[in-house]
DNA sequence: GCCAACGTTGGC
DNA sequence: GCCAACGTTGGC
């Protein structure tokens, strides 16, 4: 059964477009049990709204697809990396990743205003308060109503 | 296992 | 840069 899911990225850190230029990618980096159990769960083909945070808008940038399910966070074993993590083993990996690729950029962001507007979708974990969440669950009929209802404004 | 202190996220 | 709302850590 096919998922829906939100991701969020800083796009100084990695953008749709560099999604776009890199093709499938790991989604290094999160460390948060909660968002990785989510990531546990994904499967190839999920469909993923990928969501620019912390930047002017901050919103829905386009969708990707997971390429490839679960798998331990290489990041956390460089001590270089800035999401090193000496708890984390390879033979008890703590942390894990998904890898996603592009499916389509937006020729605009959807920001997270317009979607904290729209009362279909006030039950949406994005739009909760003091939702922190990295990688969050998107509900079908969530994800079928920001693509209806925002298709005339993305093509015009 | 409680909870205070601390760290992080992310919109504004 | 502020700060609310979380999550994590670690002493007890």
């Amino acid at each position: 059964m096919l998922q829906y899911w939100l991701m969020k990225s800083e796009p100084d850190a990695f953008s749709i477009d560099d999604l776009k230029k890199q093709g499938a990618s790991p989604w290094d980096g999160v460390r948060n049990y909660q968002a990785r159990n989510f990531m546990k769960t994904m499967k190839v083909g999920d469909l993923v709204f990928f969501y620019h945070s912390s930047c002017q808008p901050a919103g829905i940038a386009g969708i990707a697809k997971v390429t490839r399910s679960a798998y331990p966070d290489f990041t956390c074993w460089d001590t270089k990396s800035a999401y090193y993590d000496p708890k984390s083993t390879k033979e008890t990996p703590r942390w894990y990743m998904v890898d996603i690729d592009l499916v389509e950029k937006f020729s605009r962001i959807i920001p997270l205003s317009t979607l904290k507007q729209d009362p279909e979708l006030a039950n949406m974990l994005l739009v909760k308060k003091g939702s922190r969440l990295s990688v969050m669950p998107v509900q079908a009929s969530e994800w079928q109503h920001i693509l209806s209802s925002t298709r005339f404004y993305l093509t015009h």
